[in-house]
DNA sequence: ACGATATGTTAGTTTTTATAACATTAGATT
DNA sequence: AATCTAATGTTATAAAAACTAACATATCGT
């Protein structure tokens, strides 16, 4: 599974989100009404937040408090995505088929390497710098 | 913020962490119950997972597929702890604190960095292997 | 002063999660 | 075979979290 995969995976529930950007329910969704980012929905329609997701949205705040419109966040994410184009386009994958990626791929590895070691194996796929 | 610190910060709900292990909440709380795991609760006590709390359940899963029961598996897990004795002592943080530090860092990241690259913020913390 | 934008607030509903009790199934023990 | 126990399933009930939608408000540009 590639990077990309795991930054998009969502995982995090609104409240995560609102503590680790500061924003509230309310501009969260607002943002999303702009979709300027568009979270997954788990099955009872609860929104899921990837990295991805908290790095827009922190990238938003920061606009905002710069003083930028919600019409200026737009035309700079829309400039953004307008550099990707020439990336190849993702193999589209539902959510629901990324976690179970995720999931094989760590019962995988479990299998593969010894019982032991209670850290590291999740961390072969979520992996920190130790800066 | 170190490693550690990322790997024990509390994320994830219990919903996700059924999808990630393939275990049933009834399961997740069984071992709880035995703390195999000890997930940090919100404010209004819903478990929240860490990274090593998925590691851990992922492990229990492999020592019980491979007909170990309960007691076995605790005991890996008391013997896995006791290699860690020599490691010195975390500092003791609320799960609150720790995810107010996250924050504050991605805020810092934030403003030290051009406000440009829509990737790469977040994943200054959580950085994975492009393998 | 006016209109629009961004966010707050509130109400009502649905989903998710929690606890606890009881049920079941498969192995181990007698 | 009958019984115990361990691990998990199931159900009921309650509480928390999250959803939508509507209305309120403060700020800012014109």
């Amino acid at each position: 599974m590639s990077r990309e995969f795991r930054r998009a995976m969502p995982l995090l529930p609104i409240s995560m989100v609102m503590q680790l950007t500061e924003l509230t329910a309310r501009q969260i969704r607002y943002y999303e009404e702009h979709e300027l980012i568009i979270p997954a929905r788990s099955e009872g329609n609860r929104r899921m937040f990837s990295l991805d997701d908290i790095d827009a949205l922190l990238e938003i705040r920061e606009l905002l408090d710069q003083g930028i419109n919600m019409a200026g966040v737009k035309k700079v994410f829309a400039m953004r995505s307008k550099e990707y184009v020439k990336k190849p386009d993702v193999v589209r994958v539902t959510d629901t088929e990324l976690r179970n990626i995720l999931r094989e791929e760590m019962q995988q590895a479990q299998r593969m390497q010894k019982t032991s070691l209670r850290q590291g194996d999740l961390s072969r796929f979520f992996q920190y710098k130790t800066e």
